[in-house]
DNA sequence: ATGCATGAGGA
DNA sequence: CCTCATGCATA
């Protein structure tokens, strides 16, 4: 089954090409190769390649069509909730564990944009990096710097900005998409990675030492990328499992501001806040709970999402421009 | 590009 | 339960 996904990869990487320009950073340009979408009744409102005519993420191959123990309809019908979880990562973890699923989905379907509504943007401290002001972030790793190599230890915000930037103009030149590239580091070092960790790596919105850790290798595709251009390499990729997970929770906006409310008072609320919390805001507890786990680790992250944005604390005649921001969104 | 989710590993 | 690295599914 993972034969015919093998063979698309092939195809993706040498036709991956051309789709892009890079006109200063608007986004990732995808190019699509679809890898068959529908298999089975699952995806309900996509897949039907719609309108868009430019920009789908593709559809990693869904092995043995199976019951989906999550979702069947993003609208609000889809009680069919099968405990027939028996996936397996495509990493290197035994399955051991296997979540239990609480049939969830309130209704829910008011999303928007709503990225955050404020940030208390600090600004920088030195004008020099974008770093947070946070306490587990800022030139806090500074190692030893004896000799000159070019690498070797670790680099400071300023090496991974620019290297971030750096690796998305070759990528780009060299007409990959970060889909691309998270599946070549698979091919080459043994490590997939998603579009999600490329996209992120180059906006900075990972941990520092996450960016550490994927800078050599990003630096050493980017090396043989450009060696190799023009030659075909040697794909071949375990095509991805065929992982069923809850259906994403669309929290609605107001309560999307109350929960920032909450996180500005209180980052990390016990397990009993958390209930109540959950129980007046009517969702889950669980999923309060994850949400407060993302909210704080965004708060770990490079960048600030979004750099500035509308409404934030400055910009309106009260803030002095001095800022060191420099690719807001790109 | 990002929001919500999963899971390993650590107290 | 948390943190952290990651990613599916979406906007």
């Amino acid at each position: 089954m993972a034969t015919a996904a093998s063979n698309h990869y092939s195809i993706l990487t040498s036709s991956a090409s051309i789709v892009h320009s890079e006109p200063g950073g608007m986004q990732q340009a995808t190019a699509y190769r679809d890898a068959q979408s529908l298999l089975q009744s699952d995806y309900p409102l996509q897949s039907n390649s719609h309108t868009l005519s430019h920009a789908h993420q593709w559809i990693t191959a869904l092995s043995h069509g199976e019951g989906t123990p999550w979702s069947s309809s993003p609208l609000g019908a889809e009680q069919d909730i099968k405990p027939a979880v028996n996936n397996l990562q495509h990493q290197t973890r035994p399955p051991h564990l296997v979540h239990q699923a609480h049939g969830n989905h309130h209704d829910a379907r008011a999303w928007r944009t709503t990225t955050a509504a404020h940030i208390p943007s600090m600004a920088t401290t030195n004008g020099q990096s974008l770093i947070y002001s946070q306490p587990g972030f800022s030139h806090q790793h500074r190692p030893q710097s004896h000799h000159d190599h070019s690498d070797e230890d670790t680099p400071t915000s300023d090496d991974l900005e620019q290297f971030a930037k750096q690796f998305k103009q070759r990528r780009i030149k060299l007409g990959f998409t970060q889909a691309d590239v998270g599946l070549a580091l698979g091919t080459l070092y043994g490590n997939v990675f998603s579009q999600t960790t490329i996209c992120r790596f180059e906006a900075l919105q990972l941990s520092f030492k996450n960016m550490c850790k994927l800078k050599p290798l990003l630096n050493k595709w980017l090396e043989e990328a450009d060696s190799t251009s023009g030659s075909p390499t040697s794909l071949d990729k375990i095509a991805a499992q065929g992982r069923k997970r809850k259906k994403r929770t669309s929290i609605e906006v107001s309560v999307k501001g109350a929960l920032e409310s909450h996180f500005l008072k209180c980052p990390k609320p016990a397990a009993s806040e958390i209930i109540s919390l959950a129980d007046s805001l009517h969702l889950e507890k669980e999923v309060v709970r994850v949400w407060f786990c993302n909210r704080r680790q965004k708060e770990k992250r490079m960048t600030p999402p979004g750099g500035a944005l509308p409404g934030s604390e400055d910009m309106y005649g009260d803030t002095p421009p001095h800022h060191g921001v420099q690719t807001p969104v790109q």
